[in-house]
DNA sequence: TCTGGGGTCCTAGGACCC
DNA sequence: TCTGGGGTCCTAGGACCC
């Protein structure tokens, strides 16, 4: 038996804890470089601003309806979810952190599961302001559709509880096939085609011709829906198999100089995360791009590839292949919007596989973990190529304090 | 003027091996 | 006239998730 919990309106509620005067108001938070809206309150849903629509073409019902803008404040988010993540560690035998906003429990054992989904909705929202829903039911699928139900249905007090076969079956003939969780926009036009709407259409379809008809990761959803468990709690989350760290600007880049710190600078980041999981990689990808949505101008995109000779978490080794492939595809004339690195072809650890020719690569272990060390604790030291004036910073006009994590901003009470 | 960031998995096709 | 069978690995592209 799995519970699916889920924070409502993350991000968004999380602006209004430490600002008790937004509540009941439309609160509305943007991507990075204040982009799109990533997250609404309710009375944001209400007014009908929707999901990842541009902020700029939205100005107007901003203004009109006062509506309040923040910049995505992570820092914050990632320390209000690790407070849930506890609390809920605390209260249920085993849990999966499937996002930063929502965790699968373990439930198994639990005799009363209504009365314990309404204890996780009372302690958590006591502990730390923020309301959850709960669906819980014997797959994993059938408790993100609980769950779905448990946010959709007032009456449901925010907890749905599907053993019975009986309400299974109908919450699914309410849901469209759309909300099921691994059913996205082209599956949803292919099964409407075949006449299939609901998640009851789904789960009445035959699970060899669907694994047929389209692949094993649906034939497994509709196993799921049928009642039978296919995927398993992951207490424990499996190693990345890959980094990202890329930005858009706050202004657009036109001198190599500048792309050069920016190419620096995400490097590191992602060099940084990559010690952070304990891993060591080879392969490193660069990325730049001009602005995909102007039409009017020619554009342009390019990626180079690169690979160390052997497994490392050095950022000096790692910037120098960056720098190197950022030269291979950079263009002059062009006002680049966005760039990245991508980090690849992981190991767990540092083999070192000498080749008869190999130069010797000067160590900096320990550099690197004194740099780690640094930054985790007193203050931030990088590298001198990504810069001190960074022009191309991105635009975060509306962040908040991060209240619960700089002794500056924590909130005074008067 | 202004449009996010970070992941995973599956499949098909090509290259290569014996 | 007639040209096998059984694999692995890699990559790109497409789908999905939050």
């Amino acid at each position: 038996m799995f519970a699916l919990v889920d924070c409502n309106n993350f991000y968004a509620t999380c602006e209004t804890l430490f600002r008790p005067s937004l509540r009941g108001k439309p609160v509305v938070v943007l991507s990075n470089n204040d982009g799109c809206v990533v997250a609404r309150s309710a009375e944001a849903k209400a007014l009908g601003i929707k999901m990842g629509v541009p902020a700029f073409q939205i100005k107007e019902e901003i203004d009109r309806h006062g509506i309040e803008i923040f910049s995505s404040n992570y820092t914050l988010y990632a320390d209000m979810s690790h407070r849930v993540m506890r609390i809920l560690a605390s209260l249920a035998p085993a849990v999966e952190i499937y996002s930063i906003d929502e965790a699968f429990l373990d439930v198994c054992g639990i005799r009363d599961l209504h009365a314990f989904g309404l204890a996780l909705r009372t302690t958590i929202r006591q502990w730390t302001g923020i309301t959850v829903a709960v669906g819980i039911a014997p797959t994993k699928t059938l408790a993100k559709l609980a769950n779905n139900g448990a946010k959709k249905y007032a009456a449901t007090g925010g907890v749905v509880v599907l053993t019975d076969r009986q309400r299974q079956r109908k919450l699914m003939s309410l849901t469209p096939v759309d909300t099921v969780w691994g059913v996205g926009r082209k599956l949803t036009r292919k099964l409407n085609g075949l006449g299939i709407h609901t998640a009851l259409d789904l789960c009445q379809g035959d699970v060899h011709n669907i694994r047929r008809q389209f692949n094993v990761v649906l034939a497994r959803t509709v196993s799921e829906l049928q009642g039978i468990s296919c995927l398993d709690l992951e207490q424990v989350p499996s190693p990345k198999k890959q980094i990202v760290t890329s930005r858009s600007f706050g202004q657009r880049i036109i001198e190599m100089g500048d792309m050069r710190q920016a190419i620096s600078e995400f490097t590191e980041r992602a060099c940084s995360k990559l010690r952070k999981e304990g891993q060591y990689a080879r392969a490193i990808s660069v990325f730049i791009q001009t602005n995909p949505f102007i039409k009017h101008t020619p554009g342009y995109a390019n990626c180079a590839h690169g690979s160390l000779p052997d497994h490392t978490n050095d950022s000096f080794q790692f910037c120098r292949l960056a720098q190197r492939l950022l030269q291979q595809i950079w263009r002059e004339g062009y006002a680049y919007n966005k760039a990245g690195v991508m980090l690849g072809d992981f190991s767990p650890s540092t083999r070192r596989q000498i080749t008869l020719f190999a130069k010797p690569v000067r160590d900096n272990s320990q550099i690197m973990a004194a740099i780690d060390r640094i930054n985790n604790t007193v203050g931030t030291i990088k590298l001198a190529t990504t810069g001190i004036h960074q022009q191309w910073a991105m635009r975060r006009e509306r962040l908040s304090p991060a209240y619960t994590t700089r002794w500056q901003d924590i909130p005074l009470v008067r």
